[in-house]
DNA sequence: CATGAATGAGAGTTCATTCAT
DNA sequence: TATGAATGAACTCTCATTCAT
């Protein structure tokens, strides 16, 4: 029972920790993002820093891993309310929901998203992949008609990495003229054509 | 005329540094490209390096000049041919050429794309999101019978950083079972419904 | 009366503490020797460290005059059975018991004198040659047939530095073909020499 | 042509770097030698340092090296004229000019005896040991007036050692009533005593 | 008294940029 | 003009010491 607040000390620190680096990051760009900067962020010293976490690579793990948690719990919360919805309107809900992930606490995950490769976000994906795609086997084997969709697992990977992109490019470069309610309603518009409909065949 | 060869050779050297730019980028990675490295990739010192160019981010710069040509052209090239073809030909073979612009001259622009938040890549697509969207209005406009597209410019925005993104995370991390081919098809296809039909009206 | 056994408790501690230092020296050199390896040898914090030893250098003066009594103990012992014993089989014995400490505990006590330019162990040493000094005039005193020898201060002092790091030196960097019993008994055979007789006058 | 400056300007940077090592070593310790000072001493920056030497480490190595030729030299020197000589006015010409050696240069290289463990000095005492054990056993066989020596390596072993940490503590920590002088003189004689006559019988 | 998290000065190392040659 | 050695600020990480609990 004496462990606990320790723990609970331990759990806030590396708490503190993560969210001063996905902060760091984006506000100073992931090469601005140094140690003596996260330390400052969190309010401790760097000594601090070192005694949560290995390395900065691991702070930077770390910060993914948060992400990922957040992300995962946005759709699965989404994909519960799958089976009752228009495709459309799931798409449009589930933007809706990722799009304010992004942009919370200023910005903290977007910028995550956006210098993925040098976070190696990619690793995460699959788990996000996964999820949708069986959500939508099991939707489409529920709803007999709708047609049966071909190549589900590449359109699933095609309008992840897409949505994912967009709202990155668009919250951090914003386009006069191309709103947000606009870009989702594009987005629900193809999804429900890719996956409510079979691939039509190629004319030539 | 004396000036000539020498404005060659400058030409010859800033080109040869922005190529020896964007493949140490390829090989080590944005933050493994030091000037020394970049040098020697171009086969001169690193004092030259700064004679044509004032630092390493306006080396960063005329790599993305580089690119930004590149892709100019080819979209440009594919567009004179849009009037005779199928929509979605006409994205497959674009989408083709691109990709194999990613990958040609070992991924050298695949990587300027995958860092594009550090390179500020995004100051260039503007220019490609124009061209593409005029040539679609004038393709509409001679093809009476395509219905009329709603929210062209967001569509585009849309498809051009979808194809990109998805592109490189494709190259940079392959999927199993997510075939390139695959992956053109379903945008072929995408691009066919999101251009060629008005939106339907949703329903709830 | 309730003093003692605080006074017990410190005194262990502080013995506990110098046995850990000593053997954290031995295992990971003396630049690896942290406080908190230390203290994690002797089964307590660094706070607690702290509260028995101002600084890690004062620990390390704990642990040389650990063994500062140890190495004069042995020497004590030996000296009290030199009247009876034939020079060379004293040196033997001495420097058996000698190796044989220096070795014991994981070798904790040779590694002190491996490092003794940092450890200031010469601060301890002008005590054994003292001993040993008056040791021999005494002995040399008691057997008249001996010849009177010269220089009987330096030549302990010789004799002593020799003897130790020699052995510091077998042990640290074992050479194949130099047993461990050749050298003592080459050890023997210059004490021999060296103290039983005169010097020879130098002929050039 | 043109390379030989620029390679006699590394040369004398290797050298000058080294020098500095050993300077700062010998003033401040192993442990205050830092990259910082050792650049100061040389009167460059901390990058130049590793323009020239990976690591602190390779630094060191420098250091060894240099002292282990010079030793070398100095060994090697007097063995030439050791045909000619009384075995004891080797010994004590040989100690004069290694003590003179390790005093040279504000004791440059006494400390890197002094610090042996640190530095791995006694990687380089094996060419040492050869050179001397051949040396003498050469001696011995054309001087066939004296009997043969036994375990003339383990003796030349002690010999080594015993020299020159006795010459490093007394130039470390001088004693009173203990000469340089004098040291040699008995180092001289035991030498002479040790490889000069068989050992004699063990009496009990 | 005991603890061990917090501190922060200081360590080794890198690299964009400059400038004497 | 071309060179590449020299620079030094800035980086990541360590560890002796302190002090609130």
């Amino acid at each position: 029972m004496r462990r606990k607040p320790r723990q609970e000390r331990s759990r806030a620190m590396v708490t503190s920790l993560i969210d001063a680096t996905a902060l760091a990051i984006a506000e100073h760009g992931i090469s601005g993002a140094n140690t003596v900067l996260i330390a400052e962020k969190a309010g401790v010293s760097v000594g601090s820093l070192y005694q949560y976490f290995d390395s900065k690579e691991d702070l930077f793990e770390g910060v993914l891993e948060q992400m990922n948690s957040g992300l995962l719990a946005i759709v699965n919360a989404q994909i519960e309310q799958l089976p009752d919805k228009d495709i459309r309107v799931f798409i449009r809900d589930l933007l809706e929901q990722v799009w304010q992930f992004l942009e919370a606490n200023d910005q903290r995950y977007l910028h995550i998203v956006k210098y993925w490769a040098q976070l190696d976000f990619v690793r995460f994906m699959n788990e996000l992949q996964n999820r949708m795609t069986t959500a939508f086997a099991v939707y489409i084997m529920h709803h007999p008609t709708s047609a049966p969709v071909s190549e589900l697992p590449t359109k699933i990977y095609v309008l992840i990495n897409s949505v994912l992109f967009t709202i990155v490019r668009h919250v951090s470069d914003p386009a006069p003229h191309i709103s947000r309610e606009k870009i989702i309603e594009v987005f629900a518009q193809l999804a429900e054509q890719v996956l409510g409909a079979p691939a039509t065949p190629l004319k030539a």
